[in-house]
Parts: structure tokens; sequence; C-alpha cells
DNA sequence: ACACTAATATGATGGCGATCATATTTGAGC
DNA sequence: GCTCAAATATGATCGCCATCATATTAGTGT
């Protein structure tokens, strides 16, 4: 049956909301067109009027996400206490895009790297700006450090099977940067 | 056809040799049990007589990998130089089962996680072991957040799209690195 | 040498999932 | 309100793949 304009604007968006979360949850090739649809309350044959492909999908996911996560903590030390907390590596789905994709997206297409690149980069130049002053040159390599150790460390952290080790992953690497920084 | 014990057991190791490669190259998915027999030299059948089902392979090809990269560089400058180059960003076959798979093993079940959990323990012993002398402690947390660091460039700059950034990320992260340590 | 059984090969089976075709419903523009 | 096309729903299709069943071959122990 047919909807409002903004009815099916507003679809897209919840359908691109629970595709980024899900896809977040359960890695790209473990969730079904049909699960996304699902999710977002509606069946699976409407799909291709809103994306191309699956992988389409995928990467305005990655562009969403990235776009949700904007919103900076303003001080690195704030940042890195979210980031690197229990609580961020328990809920994949809402948390950090580049922790739960980027290793994916290296198998994908051209557009889900695409949008992976301009989150990366997002996420440097955010951390730098929240560096305190140095030389801008120092800035920018001790952004992409620390951009690398969390992204690094959550991962591990919740590869790991062991509650401990997990935690002391996350919370050194956090004395770390916050150390070094 | 039947064949000798030891053809059989070199027949074991070349099936997870090859596993290993392809998973650490393609992913876990988008490998079939098929391929890696075919890679192996063999077809598809034999399989189940060797290994209990695809997920049983994962967890030993894991193993498998993470003993093959037991012989540790002496330094760590020496050894940061090789992790953090262009020539194992592109090699991903043959490069750090973590880097490859630690993402994807969050997805996956108790066995291979948990022979990700002995390379992620044995990773951060032996780069502890390659630091500069200091308070245990001390050498502890370096050790955790380079592991972290490392693996976290890695996966980024094999996410990018873009060459230079790519470069950049594994030539920051390893000067930061090197000048912390 | 023989019988027995282990290793592999060949050939199903069953399910899942991306995508497409067609039907249905109902906004939108006149 | 009427018409037409746009969203969505329903229902294929087609291929892939993990796993299993059965056949074949030939080591192994005697």
């Amino acid at each position: 049956m047919r909807v409002t304009q903004e009815q099916m604007r507003a679809h897209r968006r919840r359908i691109l909301s629970e595709a980024s979360r899900l896809f977040r949850e359960k890695g790209f090739e473990a969730v079904s067109v049909a699960e996304v649809m699902k999710a977002a309350g509606l069946t699976h044959g409407g799909f291709y009027g809103h994306f191309a492909s699956k992988e389409d999908l995928l990467a305005h996911a990655i562009a969403e996400a990235i776009a949700e996560k904007s919103d900076a903590e303003a001080t690195l030390p704030a940042f890195l206490a979210t980031y690197l907390s229990a609580g961020h590596r328990d809920a994949v789905g809402g948390g950090c895009p580049m922790a739960a994709l980027a290793a994916d997206v290296r198998l994908r297409p051209a557009a889900a790297r695409s949008a992976m690149t301009a989150g990366i980069r997002a996420q440097i130049e955010r951390i730098a700006a929240a560096l305190p002053d140095s030389v801008t040159e120092d800035r920018r390599r001790e952004a992409i450090a620390s951009a690398a150790a969390m992204v690094g460390a959550l991962i591990l952290a919740r590869a790991v099977d062991d509650a401990p080790l997990s935690d002391e992953i996350l919370a050194e690497t956090r004395r770390w940067i916050d150390h070094g920084a």
C-alpha cells in the first residue's frame, strides 16, 4: 500500500537506523535484508524501493552511524572514559562504527570503504582538536595513534573471552593514552 | 581412496594452513568449506573426517596462525617496523591473525574466541618482554596499549581507501609507539 | 595375500537469503 | 472524486553452502 512521502522518508530513516544498529551488532553478513526490514516494521519486498542493494545499504548505514556520533565530547579524558568503558564494549549496536565495522569494511565495495574513510578522518580530526595545545604535527600524530589505540583496544576487549583481561585492556590503554597525551 | 596416516596428517596440516590463510584474507563467512578443501588439493566431502564443523576449523586455524607467528622479533622497534609496514598491511593472508580476525571472532563460538584470547595474551607478553626495562606494572601497561595501537592501526590502514592516509596511519602510529616506549 | 576398515570422492539434501515479479493499496495532482 | 503511479506486500527464483550418505579405493595388521 502506498504511504505519505513523509511516511516514506520516515521508513527510510528507520531502515537506516535499524541497519546501522544490526550491522554493528551482528556483522554485515550475518544480517539479512529481511531482518533489517522486519526490525523497521516493514516487509522485505519494499527494500529495493529504498536502496539499490544490501551493500548500498551498508554504505549509507555507516555514514548514518558516523553522523550520529559526530557530537563530540569536549575533552579527551572525558571522551576516553566513555569510549574505553565496559558499557561501550558491551553496547556494540549503539557504539563506535569503526570498532564494529572497520575490519569488515576491508572486504566490502568502494562505497562502504569510502564512508568509513570519511569517518576515520573525522575521528582523527576530532581527537586532534581535543588534544592539549602543541605543535600541529605532533597533535596529528598523537591523534592518529590515539585513534588506533582506542579502536584496537575496543576490538581486542570485545574479542577476548576473559572478563578480567578485557577490563584490563580497556583500563590500561586508557591510562596510557591519558598519560602520553 | 585411503592414504597413509602420514599423508592424512599432511592433509590436515594443509587444510589448516590454507584455512588460516583464506580466513585472514577473505573473512570467515566468505570462505566456503569446499574452497578450503580445494585449496588444500582435496574435495569437499572428506572435510568432516578432519574437523567437526567449519567453526571447529576456524578455532584450529586461529591457533595455527598464532603458533606460526610465535617466533618473535628481538627488539620492539624491529618488530614495529615490520608490523606497521605497507607490506604487512597488503599481505593480509600471511599477516597478524589478530588484525585480520579479532573483530570477527566476537561473533563466533567459544572455541574460536578462546584460541584468539590465547593469542592476544601471548602477544601482550611478547611485547612486554621486548620493552626496555622498567617497573613491571608499567611494562604491562605499555605492552597492552602498544598491542592495541598496533592492531588498531593495521585495521584502520586496511579499511581506508586512501593510500596516503593509510600510510600516514601506519607511520605515525609507529613513531608514536617508538617514542613513548 | 586377505579381510577390514579408514580416508577420500562423489553426489544428495535442505535451508537460507539476495533479488526480482507481480499484486494490492492508496497518496497526489487535476 | 478520479486516475495514475508510487509504496509496500506477497510470493517466486536461483544460487550457494554446510552437512550428510553412500561409494570407492587402498593402507594396515595379521
